[in-house]
DNA sequence: GATTTTGATGGACGATTGTCCATTTTTAAT
DNA sequence: ATTAAAAATGGACAATCGTCCATCAAAATC
């Protein structure tokens, strides 16, 4: 039995968490006040110093909450996948690309924190943490894919491929949060595996798109006008 | 003659954007304040309203003037680059990774900036244009590589590898911004043109040099986009 | 040198910020 | 049913926010 008191209590602490990331996303964190935080939570202005002793607290609260979230989804989403390298590493990129992980939310949640991170010591760290927990699971794809390869300085290839994929997904991430309305999933993910690809022939292939490695050039020639 | 008193009302008008700059940079958005800007700045409280008409405005200019700022270092490092596109790709790689444009400074405005982007429109403005010329330099670069290699679906190629660079210097800088004790440049840029010359072995080497032309024969044609 | 013009000053102002506590309400224990 | 304990309330509070204007200082013009 949880008993109903702390039930409630549990309750309202993330009603208040929860407040915060939805005033973040969507206003920014220099119009998250307390007012703003406890009327979008229906709670009292008390609340906030008696769950979290201040403002400041609650805020590194909700952004811890948010990095466990985004973390833990990933997480699952690896679970799904086949114990090959590179099918690890194709759910982690389409993963981190896919609109459960990567969407307007998130991305503004994310950013504001970072954003003001540099002052909160607490919120970066979260990012830190992420941060390193994902570059472990991409490392060790990546190790894996390098030692089959045989490549010469296996070692380095396999942190330059793993620091390289790390930051095309942040270069993604930012392209989505300046233009989240013509953003292309596909195209990001595509281009990610083309660099990939590229790189790792034996391992990645560019399926969906065109790979034209044997085929005969039929002369697309269509003269690039589209714009960037 | 410029007039002394016209002279002194510029100097005061950047010596506030100034001190937004270096507060955004050593304090955060949250915590650039009037009272902190016109302390930095020397000056006295009205100012702020006599010459932007109000702090958003100001802090509105100080971004124009930031981004502004750093489109002009790096055109200003373009111009010193050979013709050759690669040479003008390893050029603004470098440059954008160069200690005059990368720098602790110039990441946390950045960032701090972006983090408050959505709600604060004319600054999303800024970072759009600053993306956009960025994006026109090197997509014209890599328009002239994929047409001399007649690579197949070349619009494409050069679309993806544009996007594809762009993302990695985001990500490169969002890496400076993290960790700006460990991060290496070196490494960066090795990083973007080991990803580069996988894609293009003929125009990019692994050791950051610039691979030479193997025919000289071909026409420059004239380029798909102009410069400004 | 006198007058006009304009930049610069700094305090007053109401609004809003985050904190905190006296009080009330609700649940658990007796 | 009564008491003890804990949770929730909402307003008081000082501090700070950004704006604005009456006033002053100085440069430009006459």
């Amino acid at each position: 039995m949880a008993g109903k008191r702390e039930q409630n209590r549990e309750q309202n602490r993330l009603a208040l968490i929860g407040a915060v990331l939805d005033s973040v996303a969507e206003k920014g964190i220099s119009e998250t006040s307390v007012s703003e935080i406890i009327q979008r939570a229906g709670l009292s202005r008390g609340m906030i110093h008696l769950h979290f002793g201040g403002k400041d607290n609650l805020v590194q609260a909700a952004a811890h909450h948010s990095s466990e979230e985004y973390y833990d989804g990933l997480e699952a989403l690896l679970q799904t996948a086949g114990d090959s390298p590179q099918e690890r590493i194709e759910m982690i990129v389409r993963g981190d690309l896919s609109e459960r992980v990567l969407n307007r939310r998130n991305v503004n949640i994310w950013y504001a924190f970072r954003g003001e991170s540099r002052n909160r010591t607490a919120i970066a760290e979260h990012s830190d943490t992420r941060d390193g927990r994902l570059r472990g699971m991409i490392h060790n794809a990546f190790s894996r894919i390098v030692r089959e390869a045989e490549t010469p300085d296996a070692s380095g290839a396999a942190r330059d491929a793993t620091h390289g994929t790390l930051a095309l997904l942040e270069g993604m991430w930012t392209d989505f949060l300046l233009h989240p309305d013509r953003f292309d999933r596909g195209e990001a993910a595509r281009i990610i595996f083309r660099f990939l690809a590229a790189m790792f022939p034996a391992h990645f292939s560019l399926e969906g798109a065109v790979q034209p490695q044997q085929k005969k050039g039929a002369a697309p020639a269509a003269p690039a006008v589209s714009d960037p």
